[in-house]
DNA sequence: GTTAGATATTAACAAAATATTAATAAGAGG
DNA sequence: CCTCTTATTAATATTTTGTTAATATCTAAC
C-alpha cells in the first residue's frame, strides 16, 4: 500500500535509495595530442601524427590489456567531469586543459564485473607542454587511420612496442542525419568498449575542427602556418591547398615578428592564436 | 591485504558490486514537434511554433510540477536508449521515431532523493502523426524563445493554462569552441534540471538543422516548400529569404504532382523528402 | 465578373566565398 | 652560385550565396 506524504521533506525522510537496484559509473578520458619526431622515441620520420594516451591495466578485469585512463565515479558529491579531471591529473599531472563530454556508453555487457555506465570525455593537449613525467603505466600511442568509410573504421595504435589494431563495423541507424551504430569487431584487443570511445572521439574532433577553434588546444603558443596546416591535415586525413587553408585560418591567428629558421628552406613567420 | 587471482573468471567470482557505493540513473526525453492551429487547442493564430511534451508529476519529489518524460534505468540489462523508448511509448504510444543521445547531466544536487545521473535523449516527431491519445498527465507546451545571446537564454513554455518561464545564465567556459556552462536561474518552475535539458536540446536541433536532414523527422510525408521554410524559421528563430532557402533545400526534396489548394492564394506544389 | 490580397515560383543580377594555378621569395647545403 | 625545399601571395576561374524584382495563380470581397 502506498503511503501518503504531506510534503517533499516528509517524503525525503522516508526515501532509501538502497530499496532500488543501483549501478556504477565511470568517467573515461580520450586524451589526444599531436606528436612529431621530437616527442616520439621510436619513429624516425618528420611526419606529424595524432597520438592518444593509453594505460596498461594491472588488475582484473582485462589485466595486461591497454585501455583509456578512467575511473569510478564517487557517487557522493563528485561530478563526472571532476572524476575525469582527477584521473587525468593522476596519470599525467595535467590540469586546466580542454575537456568536453563526448558520449555515454552503456552496453550492459561492456564491463564483465557488473553494470557500469561510462561517460567519456575528450581532452586535447600539446604533448610538448607536458613537463612532468606521465604515470609509468601510461604511454602515448600513435594513431593511424587505415580506413573510414560508410561501412567500417579501422585504426592502428602503436607505441613502438605494442600495436593495437581496431576494426569497427558501421550500421546505418538514421538516414536523415547519417548516423551509424558502431559495432566492435575486436576481440579484446583493447579493454572494455574503449575502441568505440576512440572512434567517436576522433570523429568529434574532425567535425569540430571545421566550425570551431578547437585545434589551438593542441598547438604550442607560437607556430608556423605550415605546422598548423599539417595538424589539420593529420586530423582530417587529407591534403589541403595552401591558399585555401590560409584564407580560412587568417582571421583566427595573428602574425608575430618572430621567424622560424634552420629548417633547410625559406624561414616562415611564427603566428599565435588570436583571442 | 590484496588477494591474488589467477584468471579473469576467478576474479569475477569474488566480485561484489555492493562493496562499492552505487547510484541510480534515469533517461529523460525531450520530445519536439511543430504545432500549428490545427493541432493546437488554444491559440487562434496561423503561426507555426515548436512544442515539447511535458508531464505533470503526481508524486514526490516535485509533486505537481511539470517535467520532461523520463524514468529510472533498470540496471539489469536495459540500455539507456531502451529506457527512453519505454518511457516514450508509455506517454505517447509512439515507437520508431528519431531519437538521439543529447547529454548526460550529473549535478549531484539535481535530484533531492539521492545521487541520480540522467542521460537525456532528444526525439523528433510530427505531432499530427500521433494517432493515439497521449497519456492524460502529459501535455504539449508551445515554445517561445524570448532571448538567446551570449549571456542568457530565456524561454517561455505554455499550454494555454500553465505558463512556465525559464531563465538560464550562460558562463563562457571555453573560448576556442564558444562553449558555455548553463546555470539555472529558475526556482523550481520546472522539476529537476530539465530547463537545462530543454535549452541544450533546442540548441542541438538548431545546429543540426544546418548540416543534416534532421528536419524531415518532424515533417509530414507531403509538404509545401513554404511550410518547410516556416519550420526552419521557427527553429532558427529568424526569417529566411525564399530563393536562398529553395536553393539549399532543392537537392533534399523532390516535387510530386500533388498541389495544395484552398489556402486563399496561389496553390503550391507538394514535395517529399528524397531519400 | 472584376479586383485586391496573398503567397508561390523563378529570373536575373550582384557580391562574396572558394578553388586552382602558378609565380616569386628566401634560407640551407653543397 | 646553384639547387632543393617550403613560404607566401598574386591572379584568375568557379561556385555559392544574397538581393531585387517580375510574374503566376489561387481565394475572397465587392
Amino acid at each position: 500500500m502506498k503511503k501518503e506524504y504531506k510534503s517533499e521533506a516528509e517524503f525525503l525522510k522516508d526515501y532509501n535509495p538502497k530499496d532500488f537496484e543501483q549501478l556504477s559509473m565511470t568517467a573515461d578520458i580520450l586524451l589526444i595530442s599531436i606528436s612529431d619526431e621530437e616527442t616520439n622515441n621510436y619513429r624516425k620520420t618528420n611526419d606529424k601524427m595524432m597520438s592518444i594516451l593509453l594505460v596498461k591495466r594491472d588488475d582484473y578485469p582485462f589485466k595486461g590489456k591497454w585501455c583509456l585512463p578512467g575511473g569510478f565515479l564517487n557517487p557522493v558529491g563528485e561530478t563526472l567531469e571532476e572524476c575525469a579531471k582527477r584521473v587525468l591529473k593522476k596519470e599525467t599531472n595535467l590540469q586546466d586543459i580542454y575537456l568536453e563530454q563526448l558520449y555515454t556508453f552503456d552496453n550492459p555487457k561492456r564491463d564483465p564485473r557488473t553494470r557500469v555506465v561510462s561517460t567519456s570525455y575528450m581532452a586535447l593537449v600539446d604533448k610538448n607542454k607536458l613537463t612532468d613525467m606521465i604515470n609509468e603505466n601510461a604511454c602515448w600511442f600513435d594513431v593511424v587511420l587505415l580506413e573510414d568509410n560508410k561501412k567500417e573504421v579501422e585504426v592502428t595504435l602503436s607505441n613502438g612496442i605494442d600495436t593495437i589494431h581496431l576494426k569497427i563495423k558501421k550500421v546505418l541507424r538514421e538516414k536523415t542525419t547519417d548516423r551509424y551504430d558502431f559495432i566492435s569487431e575486436n576481440n579484446n584487443e583493447i579493454a572494455f568498449d574503449h575502441d568505440l570511445v576512440i572512434v567517436a572521439g576522433l570523429e568529434r574532433l574532425r567535425n569540430k575542427l571545421n566550425y570551431t577553434d578547437i585545434v589551438f588546444n593542441m598547438m604550442p603558443k607560437y607556430f608556423t602556418l605550415g605546422e598548423l596546416q599539417k595538424v589539420y591535415e593529420v586530423i582530417l586525413n587529407k591534403k589541403l591547398l595552401d591558399p585555401a587553408f590560409r584564407r580560412i585560418i587568417a582571421g583566427k591567428v595573428e602574425k608575430t615578428n618572430k621567424m622560424k629558421t634552420g629548417e633547410g628552406h625559406r624561414p616562415s613567420a611564427l603566428f599565435k592564436y588570436k583571442g
